[in-house]
DNA sequence: TTTTGAGTTGTTCGA
DNA sequence: GTCGAACAACTCAAA
């Protein structure tokens, strides 16, 4: 009987996985392995938060693999190596592995397919990579036509779910690694959900009849509102598949009772369609993970001070909604989309500090960081992207708090500190009354601190940085 | 090949 | 307080 291996790596579940559908179609038996590659566990790049989210979606893979006669192998070491051995011990004649789209993963897998036959199947966006292209074949770099063209194909042919297997037959006696300790034992995790059927419970209840979905068109922005689906990390390790996920929005945009509902749906919609747009740039144009992918913003001179960096890391800008934002993303590992947008506007215009040192902070710290968005999304606001902002689009820290935590629950619930702050001041403490500070305990400069900078003249000092790098 | 319309998420200023 | 224009042209996608 013909073996198969099942090499895992960002696709962490049984339901509608092609790379596994392959592999039992190929062979009588399949070895589901996971590797753990100290490259990527200590890269600079990588966080306690996002590994303890990966260790626990093994765990919970491995429950659901035994309950289906098999079991998931660990090994350690370099896949090249441990793939090669692995296949000499279980006698496999073919290794099948979802495909993924970073330098690193396109670099690794074209070693790996020098050791052994290497199979990459599509499964890492709701449309395969590459498939929607511009009329000339070329990949496209705006999101709007790129996002008209992938509905369109979408609609042309909804993709059917492979369903998880009853049972997968996996030869006895293959040795496993022990997974290392968890780097978060407490649960980095615990707001969010690393197994298979709890993801599709959660999308399932999201998209639900008067489901959050159908608000999510004006709720979405609202970070003091528990309005977003939370399913980003699932997405980011594949425990839910983005194809599955992509159809219950389009079935709730056509179940929606009026067109606020649908609105909503298509909305959500359109996030998913953001996440593989971003999976394609960085698969056509991968020198966007280290460079700005607009040539002329490459030369822009760039404040870089540490101390200013410090802050805004630690939380400690004097601006309530950033600081708000960064605790929320350094205690939980996470950080509401809309704050997303503000605090990288704030770091690289307002502190005017390279985007690439934003990026990687969000890697080490996002429980769903993943290369290809957290890029994108980087340089969208930067203004260095693909389909960027314009580089004159400055968050302003304060409207945007005002606009978005308007009561303030948001900033309160993440700066302590503010607790007592009138609701009047809370974005703008600064401009509370010496009484008042001294009332309500938050005397600013002490408590909590003055802004690092005066928002209006980081503006203009920006523009001119911006201006001068495109006359040059 | 040329032309045309359009482009996630905002802010500021002045009427 | 509200509204429209300016911000800056430029590139992209498609007809």
């Amino acid at each position: 009987m013909t073996t198969a291996i099942w090499w895992l790596r960002r696709d962490l579940r049984l339901a509608d996985n092609p790379a596994l559908a392959h592999a039992l179609s190929y062979a009588g038996r399949v070895v589901p392995v996971f590797i753990l590659d100290d490259r990527l566990l200590n890269s600079p790049y990588s966080g306690a938060r996002r590994i303890s989210f990966l260790l626990e979606g093994l765990r919970r893979l491995d429950d659901d693999l035994r309950a289906r006669g098999s079991r998931l192998i660990i090994r350690r070491g370099r896949p090249e190596t441990e793939l090669a051995r692995l296949n000499d011990e279980v006698n496999a004649s073919r290794v099948f592995a979802q495909q993924d789209c970073s330098p690193f993963a396109t670099r690794r897998d074209h070693s790996v397919a020098q050791y052994v036959p290497l199979t990459l199947v599509e499964g890492i966006s709701a449309l395969p990579l590459g498939a929607v292209r511009k009329e000339n074949g070329e990949p496209y770099t705006v999101f709007t036509p790129y996002s008209r063209r992938w509905k369109a194909l979408w609609r042309q042919s909804v993709p059917a779910l492979l369903p998880a297997p009853d049972r997968i037959d996996t030869p006895p006696g293959i040795h496993s690694e022990a997974l290392p300790d968890d780097p978060l034992p407490e649960r980095a995790a615990a707001h969010f959900i690393a197994g298979e059927k709890a993801a599709q419970d959660a999308l399932r209840a999201f998209v639900a009849p008067d489901g959050p979905i159908f608000c999510y068109k004006d709720h979405r922005d609202r970070p003091d509102l528990d309005a977003t689906s939370r399913l980003s990390p699932c997405l980011r390790f594949g425990v839910l598949s983005p194809r599955m996920a992509a159809r219950a929005a389009t079935e709730a945009m056509d179940a929606a009772q009026d067109e606020e509902a649908r609105l909503g749906a298509e909305t959500w919609l359109n996030e998913l369609i953001w996440r593989d747009f971003y999976l394609n740039i960085l698969a056509a144009f991968p020198h966007v993970r280290r460079e700005s992918f607009r040539p002329e913003t490459r030369s822009i001179a760039w404040h870089n001070d540490a101390s200013e960096f410090e802050a805004w890391r630690t939380g400690h800008t004097g601006y309530p909604f950033i600081d708000a934002a960064m605790r929320q993303l350094a205690e939980t590992g996470w950080m509401h989309n809309r704050a997303r947008m503000a605090v990288a506007s704030f770091l690289v215009k307002d502190l005017l500090i390279d985007w690439r040192w934003g990026e990687r902070w969000f890697m080490q710290q996002l429980i769903d960081g993943d290369p290809a968005s957290n890029n994108g999304g980087w340089q969208w606001t930067a203004g260095t992207g693909t389909d960027a902002a314009p580089y004159f689009r400055i968050f302003n820290p304060v409207s945007q708090g005002l606009k978005f935590d308007p009561q303030g629950v948001y900033v309160r619930r993440w700066v302590p500190e503010l607790r007592q702050a009138p609701d009047e001041f809370i974005h703008e403490p600064w401009k509370m009354p010496q009484a008042i500070q001294a009332d309500t305990g938050c005397v600013i400069g002490q408590v909590y601190p003055r802004p690092v900078v005066d928002h209006g003249w980081a503006r203009e000092r920006t523009l001119h940085a911006y201006q001068s790098a495109r006359s040059e």
